[in-house]
DNA sequence: CATATATTTCGTTCCTTTCCGAAAATTCGG
DNA sequence: CCGAATTTTCGGAAAGGAACGAAATATATG
């Protein structure tokens, strides 16, 4: 870590931060960090002696990391050890971590909602206020997901377009709706 | 617990571990729960008996909660002791998540990042690719913030008009942006 | 196939965060 | 302004996760 650009250290401290708030440990966000300022790809034990992290526990961080798709393992000629890069491209990137998020978390989370609908043909009358909030709720995600789908398969380049041209877009299409 | 509907139950326990995935805590995201599928207001009382927490946890995780401004305290008329009752518009409630989220996190890392570009007039050679990484992160974050300006001026309602247009519209920009 | 090098697995330790319960503080009716 | 009800604060205990290091496994080179 001393032998980073004081610039390089900070963010890195930082990302680790944020992983925690979302959920992700530190130390994998501290090495996506590392690698995404790296120029070259690094190896796991050059990322230890930087961060000061354990050998082990860097290879479990790593396969993790290639795990959501924002790393990747590269192998440099000559040397046999593997490397490691992080996706550069930052658009794309919290693009996949989106695509990555959903598939864990909203996707289960909308199999549940349907489940506890579904629930066995008791519509009890206790339940009746519940589950009319579980159907707005399925509601809601449904429409984020529909929503999601559609983004995924537009290409980095038109989402960011469309991004830049920020309310007059949506302007637009507020007028359209209604 | 053992008085909710099994349907409910099952929901709040769920909501409670993807608040831990989302780096919120499991309590907070299981009070939050069972607010949102109760009727009536609540009180800390009735909120402890049917988790099984304790008091003094109740009443952080409470304020917690409305520090999120995802539930409000309300006082029923005849009753001393303090109510809450969660947002039940579920659009209103990922939106109003979103804004606070950035507040607390997406802004400061933009700050940090900044913080880090500014530092001290002495651009040396070695940090030239880090600098280039954390600008490129930089315009990310910028694009994301002003398009997030955008959709918190617009009203839920056309929102939704917007997302439910989906790939129609998404299409269109596509083909305006170039 | 042997050996050196690299990686992963696994059980343990450590540390953070969560959670509890008692005590202090606040609020409101009388 | 007193006393009951309610809420909050606080220190410590417990639980859960993260990180370590040794041992086991895998891989590549000669």
């Amino acid at each position: 870590m001393e032998k980073l650009p004081p610039i390089a250290r900070k963010f890195i401290l930082h990302w680790g931060e944020m992983g925690v708030r979302w959920g992700i440990n530190r130390t994998m966000a501290q090495i996506h960090a590392l690698l995404f300022l790296s120029k070259e790809p690094l190896n796991a034990e050059e990322i230890c002696a930087t961060l000061g992290l354990a050998r082990s526990n860097v290879s479990v961080a790593l396969k993790d990391l290639q795990g959501w798709g924002i790393i990747k393992l590269v192998h440099l000629s000559g040397d046999r050890r593997d490397h490691f890069e992080s996706m550069k491209d930052v658009f794309e990137m919290f693009r996949t971590i989106a695509i990555e998020r959903k598939r864990r978390e909203v996707d289960p989370t909308l199999r549940l909602i349907n489940d506890c609908l579904d629930d066995g043909g008791k519509p009890k009358a206790a339940d009746a206020y519940v589950r009319e909030r579980l159907e707005s709720m399925k509601e809601f995600f449904e429409l984020a997901l529909n929503f999601a789908a559609q983004i995924e398969r537009m290409s980095t380049a038109s989402l960011v377009r469309t991004a830049k041209m920020g309310d007059k877009a949506l302007k637009l299409l507020g007028m359209m709706g209604g």
